[in-house]
DNA sequence: TCATTAATTTAATGACATTCATTTACGGAG
DNA sequence: CTCCGTAAATGAATGTCATTAAATTAATGA
């Protein structure tokens, strides 16, 4: 068997993309193998190579696609924007954690990614691509909406929007690797939540009685 | 040439882990080599097998080399506490961003870890040795001496220091991965440093009139 | 001096990723 | 409808590691 008939093609491309992140779920990127992909695809390793350049590609491709799920669900989030500036900024790091938190090998991969030896230099940084700049352009307005509500006054939106995002990413991030330090007061499970609920308090705490009082 | 003379025996173990922490500068943990790291010591890649379980012990042990220098630096630090505990924060903060922006594939590695098959689940979780409790604790201590000054009131010292440790980690990560959102208002390399002002001034701006005023 | 043990070495082994040459289906031109 | 070029797979190499095995030689201790 060679070509396959029409009625018999598959996506392979998405499939593979598909198939991947399941299997990353249970094994890591390194572990997982393109016969194992193949497998679940339903073809052999190398008919991989006509979608992808090689492994690296493909794994690219499924973070670019973690991406679009990222920050999909945080577009969708953003469309419920009833609520105020403040607590949008809550709900968006809580929304952010959850991600990390459910998809932990995936989470990994996205932030520790496959070196890129497509030449170019910037073209696969998530944050500039569009759903990734939208994404962060709504993480900004919100900050400035908090501005207008009298929130972090004086600050730099950009540099608020990075370090939020630090101190979100950082605590899924260690959350992941068992690295969040045990201690009585706390429990290792919500304690990821409580950074959120940290950095909100911060940010309350940077009200000025100034501006307006809501 | 089998057994070495005993004149001209070498630390294998703890040259391999010096070698392979230079190697590291230049390539990423996955393109290291067993071949590279024996012959940069001066052996056959065979030998490391008398010193290290496999290639994933050399570098758990390189990882573990790494964060003892970084806590060793960051105790380094805190012995000159002349300063006040708030501003202790802030160099802590900027210490360690410096540390993870200097040996960035050895950072990528100290929190990439490679899988531990050493059966212990929790062995060698680097907060939990001796050295990280240490400079976990020192965290923790200037927390609570900020809070002493009137910072923080209120607030779950083990939390905040969570926080902290997630925003500079986040961004040190962000950093690395070149995933600093551009924009104008901002140049990236210093990008890293102002996240750690800007936590600062979360900091500050949880300050209470109350208690006392330095 | 000799047996035992330890530290290396060279020479396999085996798992993958990746490439090659070949096969077979599809689609269009005559 | 037939023939041809192309696209998409395949099975069989290749090559690069990590890891293991067997063989070699030094140190150590009786």
């Amino acid at each position: 068997m060679a070509r396959p008939r029409k009625d018999q093609q598959i996506d392979i491309r998405g499939r593979a993309i598909e198939e991947a992140t399941r299997l990353l779920e249970r094994t890591s990127a390194a572990e997982l193998t393109m016969q194992e992909v193949a497998a679940a695809v339903g073809c052999r390793a190398p008919a991989l190579y006509n979608h992808f350049r090689n492994k690296d590609d493909l794994l690219r491709a499924v973070h670019d696609a973690g991406f679009e799920r990222l920050f999909a669900g945080k577009l969708a989030l953003a469309g419920r924007s009833a609520i105020g500036a403040f607590e949008r900024l809550r709900a968006g790091g809580i929304a952010y954690i959850a991600f990390a938190l459910e998809n932990p090998s995936l989470y990994r991969l996205m932030f520790a990614p496959p070196p890129s030896d497509g030449g170019g230099e910037a073209a696969e940084n998530p944050f500039r691509n569009d759903l990734g700049l939208k994404s962060l352009a709504l993480l900004r307005a919100s900050i400035v909406g908090c501005q207008g509500e009298g929130y972090l006054p004086g600050q730099d939106p950009d540099v608020v929007a990075f370090t939020l995002w630090s101190a979100v990413h950082g605590a899924a991030s260690l959350m992941l690797q068992d690295r969040a330090p045990v201690s009585e007061t706390v429990d290792g499970d919500r304690l990821a939540g409580r950074v959120v609920d940290t950095m909100m308090a911060f940010v309350a705490a940077t009200r000025q009685p100034g501006p307006d009082a809501t």
